[in-house]
DNA sequence: AGCACGCCGACT
DNA sequence: GTCGGCGTGCTC
């Protein structure tokens, strides 16, 4: 039997099945999807097999045996592994590198090795530094892990102790994926035993016998008790355990606990809502599809408010019934604490949560339980779109406009796009829903290409939050210099006055923007990205946000030795400052990548501010999603236009999105919500279609400029990324691709480039694209395969890279 | 990707 | 004469 092998070495001339032998001994158990290790020139390495076959094609007398196999319930399903092809061909990434991120990062391979001495023998010629490692049959068992603490000539010693063939080499492939354990005693007699021995227990091992009738009067024959808690509720040390363990009345053992990242929550159920017109309207169609068993793509475009979420579960409690499972993606950052409840409310323990705040061993937990088939459920963030479902009903992305569905590293797949395929193979419904669809999707559905769902009430009729634009040209002519227009602060101190509270949003972090001399000019920049720095006044330092790169203030100039230099631009911390310097007692909560960076933030000052106890939550980005509290009555947009005048054709479109999103934080209880929004172009329609609530017409001419300047959703794109520490190799190697793709490619298909990327130099790397736009492209892959195959050698010996996306979210 | 094989320069 | 540079090719 041959199995067809995918090895996990990422390259080009690997990227295809290699054959093995299956031993005897696997025959029964091993099947496509399975994790296995094989011996693949040299070394050893983790593959997946994707088929299974008789014979080989291959000079059959030099094939290999492979090594072990890892799974005997192959984590990937057919499905998934038909689908990994299809992303590969898609996206052009290497196979084994679609394979690897459909699978939770517990359980990707690592690589180590561990050292042997070849025989006792060599021992007396080994250097002195390295002897004691293998004194007396030692081995060293993690290579990587001795590496790290290892002194420079000890390594030397040891390598060269490798080539001498003194040492030997074993290559290890491990992975993570552990189960939690935890230490557990019980009683190794029995009820009776157990009271002879406590009749005539020596009285001053007081505690031992302390410990032994908590055990008699409490814990029944055969029940496993965690030491810890043992020790708490007999009010014992550990020492006296181990004492009564070494003495055999307890039987130590190691028990395997499944992480619960809900431990200890307990969550209300709640029954289906009764659904208004409009939500009724919605999901009947969708139920329709699941009834029939037939594929169709949802767009559901509802405003804030309007009750999608009970529309997507009503949609799962029907595919449950009906014995299939459900998928969820909703953005990372909206995967709160309030949205996880909501299905853990209704779905109970039928969910699995696949969020980037768990850990590692976590995840691969929740993984399992979808894969054992012991949920139905699974909400998450992108990559739950893999998750391991064999007969899915529903896939559900919420807020699909969301650029974090694209991936941005290899393999640069969609969700969405993945998750329209899936829905095809299963024959089931994807649901897209959005208050603000990106364009893309809004076109298709107008097409008839999606099947358009549209609601446009909120629940209980709370009415739309009124949006008031601010023009900040108008504060500037009549001398107001601050960031705050008058307005908006007559705004907050209404709200603090009747103890309601505000949501002031502003989409950059730090203290300001840029520093500038006053004199020459001289503005402060990164020396490795061609970025200005951000000045961070907790630590008086000014920071890169591309590379991380810190560095003190200067007092003077350093170009002209003058002390005006001066801070520009405003962040989110000289909101902070300046709002209290205003109002001394108000009390403000700033949420941005600063303060949340520590694991459990993010959800510790969301629920701070829950529960009243700040006035204001000033924050970037991430507070644009899923906040829900009834106290909010305003939401302060303080730069609107900062996004807009980005050079990336998606500015518009995203800056309505997140002025929309924004504002429905606003109002959405009782009490009626109002939104400001300050901008410096009040004329401009993403701004204006926000203040009228009108998706419909930015959609329009959001289209027509679309259209003017050959943008999707009318033409397709690829960008081709090239970069390197070196500026002239950047500049030959992106203009050879750029004429080799007007060479190859048809004459209605345009090449752009190659330009300098709008951050020329990052890192110390030199930056350029070439933007290729088409409508129909059918030698487009073989194209940029061969440029691929071109540089391969270059990229894998120099510091050249190429990255290639066909389907490009953002040009930055 | 790693690693071996292989063919040309400056050194014990 | 050899050690070592990195170009080329292979891995079932």
């Amino acid at each position: 039997m041959i199995a067809k092998v995918i090895v996990d070495v990422a390259a080009n001339q690997t990227d295809r099945v290699f054959d093995y032998i299956v031993p005897d001994e696997f025959r029964e158990t091993i099947a496509p999807g399975a994790r296995v290790t094989v011996s693949f020139g040299p070394r050893k390495v983790q593959g997946f097999v994707t088929g299974l076959d008789e014979q080989s094609n291959y000079s059959s007398k030099k094939l290999k045996e492979l090594e072990n196999l890892i799974d005997l319930k192959p984590p990937l399903t057919k499905e998934l592994l038909f689908l990994a092809e299809w992303i590969k061909n898609d996206t052009l990434s290497f196979h084994i590198s679609v394979l690897k991120s459909m699978l939770p990062a517990a359980m990707r391979a690592k690589y180590d090795k561990k050292l042997t001495l070849v025989s006792k023998e060599m021992l007396s010629k080994l250097p002195e530094t390295i002897k004691p490692f293998f004194e007396d049959g030692k081995t060293l068992d993690s290579w990587e892990e001795w590496r790290k603490k290892a002194a420079e000539d000890e390594k030397k010693d040891m390598m060269k102790a490798v080539r001498q063939e003194l040492v030997e080499v074993t290559p290890l492939v491990k992975t993570n994926e552990t189960k939690k354990k935890q230490l557990v005693v019980r009683s190794a007699l029995s009820k009776e035993e157990l009271k002879a021995v406590l009749d005539d227990f020596p009285s001053k091992a007081a505690k031992q016998k302390a410990l032994l009738s908590y055990f008699y009067d409490n814990v029944q024959e055969d029940v496993r008790v965690v030491i810890s808690e043992l020790m708490e509720q007999a009010g014992v040390s550990r020492q006296t355990v181990q004492e009564l363990v070494n003495k055999e009345y307890l039987l130590k053992e190691e028990q395997v606990v499944s992480r619960d990242p809900f431990e200890g929550r307990t969550f209300a159920s709640s029954s289906p809502l009764p659904l208004m017109d409009e939500q009724e309207e919605a999901l009947t169609p969708v139920i329709d599809s699941i009834v029939e068993e037939r594929h169709t793509t949802f767009l559901l475009r509802g405003v804030t408010g309007s009750g999608k979420t009970e529309v997507y579960m009503q949609a799962i409690d029907q595919v449950i019934r009906k014995g299939k499972e459900a998928i969820v993606l909703v953005p990372e950052i909206s995967l709160t604490p309030q949205m996880v409840t909501r299905f853990k409310e209704r779905f109970g323990s039928r969910v699995a949560v696949l969020h980037s705040a768990l850990s590692k061993g976590e995840k691969y937990d929740e993984w399992l339980k979808i894969r054992e088939g012991k949920v139905d459920v699974a909400v998450g963030a992108r990559s739950a779109i893999f998750a391991p479902f064999e007969n899915l009903g529903i896939i559900i992305i919420d807020e699909e406009h969301e650029t974090s569905y694209k991936q941005e590293e290899t393999p640069r797949y969609h969700a969405r796009q993945v998750a329209i395929k899936r829905g095809e193979i299963y024959n089931c419904p994807v649901i897209l829903g959005s208050a603000t669809p990106s364009l893309e999707s809004y076109a298709r559905a107008k097409k008839g290409v999606y099947h358009l769902l549209t609601m446009e009430n909120r629940v209980n009729h709370v009415q739309m939050p009124e949006v008031t634009l601010v023009d900040m040209r108008e504060e500037l002519r009549e001398g107001n210099r601050s960031m705050f227009s008058r307005e908006l602060l007559e705004g907050i101190e209404a709200r603090f006055k009747k103890k309601e509270q505000t949501v002031l949003f502003l989409n950059r972090r730090g203290y300001s923007t840029f520093i500038m001399c006053r004199d020459c000019g001289y503005v402060a920049q990164c020396p490795h990205c061609d970025i200005s720095l951000t000045y961070h006044r907790y630590n008086q330092s000014l920071q890169c946000h591309y590379c991380g790169h810190s560095e003190t203030i200067p007092s003077i100039c350093p170009e002209c030795q003058s002390d005006s230099i001066r801070f520009f631009g405003t962040g989110t911390q000289k909101v902070e400052e300046e709002l209290l310097k205003l109002f001394p007692d108000l009390s403000v909560i700033r949420m941005d990548v600063d303060t949340t960076r520590k694991k459990g933030a993010h959800e510790r000052l969301l629920k701070q501010f829950g529960e009243g106890k700040a006035d204001v939550l000033l924050g970037t980005q991430m507070i644009a999603k899923g906040l829900d509290f009834p106290d909010i009555t305003l939401v302060g947009v303080l730069a609107a236009d900062s996004m807009l005048h980005l050079p990336d054709f998606r500015s518009a479109e995203r800056t309505f999105q997140l002025l929309t999103q924004v504002s429905g934080r606003a109002g959405r209880h009782t009490k009626k919500g109002e939104v400001m929004v300050q901008t410096y172009t009040p004329d401009h329609y993403s701004i204006i279609d926000v203040k009228a609530h009108d998706y419909l017409s930015f959609f329009e001419k959001e289209m027509s400029v679309r259209r003017q300047g050959g943008y999707p959703p009318y033409y397709f794109l690829a960008l081709i990324h090239v970069s390197d520490e070196r500026l002239d190799q950047v500049i030959s190697v992106s203009e050879k691709i750029a004429s080799f793709l007007n060479r190859s490619l048809s004459k209605q298909t345009m090449v752009y480039g190659p330009v300098a990327s709008a951050i020329p130099r990052i890192k110390d790397r030199y930056r350029y694209q070439c933007m290729v736009k088409y409508k129909v492209e059918p030698k487009l892959t073989e194209a940029l395969q061969e440029i691929i195959k071109t540089y391969q050698g270059e990229m894998a010996r120099t510091g050249l890279s190429i990255t290639i996306d066909t389907n490009p979210y953002t040009m930055l």
